[in-house]
DNA sequence: CTGTTAGCGCTTTCAA
DNA sequence: TTGAAAGCGCTAACAG
């Protein structure tokens, strides 16, 4: 296993072995047409050698790389790392190995990457996130070799149903979003507000899936206010205190955790109090959503999973050549205490 | 860039443009030895035909691959993901490809991942955090392939001064904690507690420093307390609190950020409070150490600059064959509420 | 300046 | 059951 040095090849081992490369080849790759006691006797040289198969080599010859392409936008969110853990994980278990990109939001980055993909012939790619412009990968990669994780399908020309043979792997956030809606209202909250996050795809989902929710509940949307909370950064974060101290809702739904965390800081700063005043939710349950002040209720997201299956749709669709159409992955509500009331509520009986 | 169906080749490329291989290599490849009007034909007609060069055969011929490992630990980690940017970031930058393992903190999955390394003929190895054995990493690696970050520099036999030949990028924790005892000394804090992380050097390199810096200030070390904090797990956080409340010693210093937010719930939930009846500092500044409340005092690693340190002595051990030996990257303490007396302390003359 | 030739390390027909 | 031969897609001498 040295990685420079002039690395031993199957050559090597064959020689050393007194038989030919091709006999190598079976009695390492499982091959069956071989007898069992050449088999044993050319593993054993090749351990002890040390022979690590080219995966170049052996790549160009079986024109597949058993390699997977992932891009991520942005390695800093925790969620992602969740996911690109859970993605390679799985990869490693199924004989794959992954390679990474890193699209900082750019997408001519994203362009690149894609690229370099093609280069190492990916078998298979995996975007992340709510990518610019999904079309584009579209054009350049074939549909049945990728799947977008937490990306909205494209197909839908922006958020109807979908059904379309693409690879998508989402969270169900419209039950996420249904059983918050659910729970706030349940505590006694009606003044609503959605603090929006960057113009991905979650972020209107999850939007969108609010205004349904109240509806279905009976209540009046138009009592849902819109933030634009991505705009919120520590020299803008007074200003936003003090809209929400001068229009008064009585529950911030905020896109993600980490934007939850920001809008509490925020408010503290101002003296508003969570969740006397105001309740706040996020949505991912990162780590740091259990460790806030106050505990930040919020909407699990199997994000490791999520990853996995992005692999398990990739390695089926290699196998079957069709891509499986999106799946839904379920969620779960976690009451914390930024939205339970400090006096318990009367009906209170959700299980954490 | 189309990533299945048959890929077009330059031996394509040669036919469309009625000239040798060879000239199209030389064409595409930026060789001078070719008429520029040959050349600026062939390029016309390869972007034409979408080809993209197979990286496969390339590495075949080229013996490199321009391809870097890293071996990361966890991704989950906040501290991870901004190392894996940095090291993903500088790599692309300097046109090579990083395929990534996971070790998940287990020594076989470590071993398999080098494997894998291998197998793809990577020109080069990053191990992210302190891994179970190094020694394994270097027995089957060569020196000048691999640096380590956040390790320890296995050459010492356990941390002393470091001169070997061996590439490790660390954050100067020594100065560090030097920053961060003084800070607490000045603001009057006398009975310390080091809550260690996981058995990963950063943790003993760290826990080592405070006892020095604290010698140093001609404070009596024996006042540093020492406390697991790897084991306090929901479970165990009550058991920690008490203890704590037991013992009363005035500053927490937490092997990281994590694990601080982690202490300053238990602490919160036993009604201790930070800073008032004990400070609590971090190490890292990971995103929400400036989120918590109250908002936790660290020191700050350029976490992502590591990432492409290690990227930049990797690429100059490549070229010069030698490894440059460990560099120390500076660190900032970043003074917040988590260790401020309420009542402003009487020469607290420090900059954020 | 351009073409010809010979592999890089591996798998896989096709014979033996 | 094993070996010989061909070639995956590309680059790098070496001629011309």
């Amino acid at each position: 296993v040295n990685i420079n040095a002039r690395r031993v090849t199957l050559q090597d081992v064959a020689e050393d072995a007194r038989v030919s490369p091709s006999t190598v080849s079976r009695a390492l790759n499982g091959n069956r047409r071989i007898g069992s006691e050449t088999r044993a006797r050319v593993q054993y040289i090749a351990a002890q050698l040390g022979y690590v198969p080219n995966q170049a080599a052996r790549s160009l010859v079986l024109r597949a790389t058993r390699t997977l392409g992932l891009l991520v936008p942005d390695f800093t969110e925790p969620i992602h790392g969740q996911v690109v853990s859970g993605f390679q994980g799985e990869a490693a278990l199924q004989g794959y190995t992954v390679i990474m990109a890193n699209g900082f939001d750019e997408p001519e980055r994203e362009a690149r990457a894609l690229e370099v993909f093609a280069r190492h012939q990916a078998d298979g790619i995996a975007v992340l996130g709510g990518v610019l412009d999904q079309r584009q990968v579209l054009a350049s990669v074939h549909p049945s070799r990728v799947v977008f994780v937490d990306g909205e399908n494209p197909a839908l020309g922006g958020g109807g149903t979908e059904d379309l043979p693409l690879g998508c792997v989402r969270a169900d956030d419209g039950a996420g979003v249904e059983a918050l809606v659910a729970h706030l209202l349940e505590v006694g909250r009606r003044r609503f507000v959605y603090v929006a996050g960057p113009p991905v795809a979650s972020s209107s989902i999850r939007g969108k899936a609010i205004v349904r929710a109240l509806t279905q509940s009976g209540a009046d949307p138009r009592d849902l206010g819109i933030y634009a909370g991505e705009r919120i950064d520590p020299a803008s974060a007074p200003a936003f205190a003090d809209e929400v101290a001068a229009s008064r809702p009585d529950a911030l739904l905020c896109y993600d955790d980490k934007l939850a965390l920001v809008v509490m800081d925020a408010l503290r700063a101002r003296g508003i109090r969570v969740p006397d005043d105001v309740a706040v939710t996020g949505f991912d349950d990162i780590p740091f959503a259990a460790l806030s002040n106050p505990r930040l209720t919020t909407v699990a997201q199997p994000a490791a999973d999520m990853g996995r299956y992005a692999v398990l749709m990739l390695l089926g669709a290699i196998e079957t050549g069709v891509m499986r159409a999106s799946i839904h992955v379920p969620v779960q509500l976690v009451v914390r205490e930024s939205s339970t009331t400090p006096q318990p509520a009367r009906e209170a009986v959700r299980r954490d």
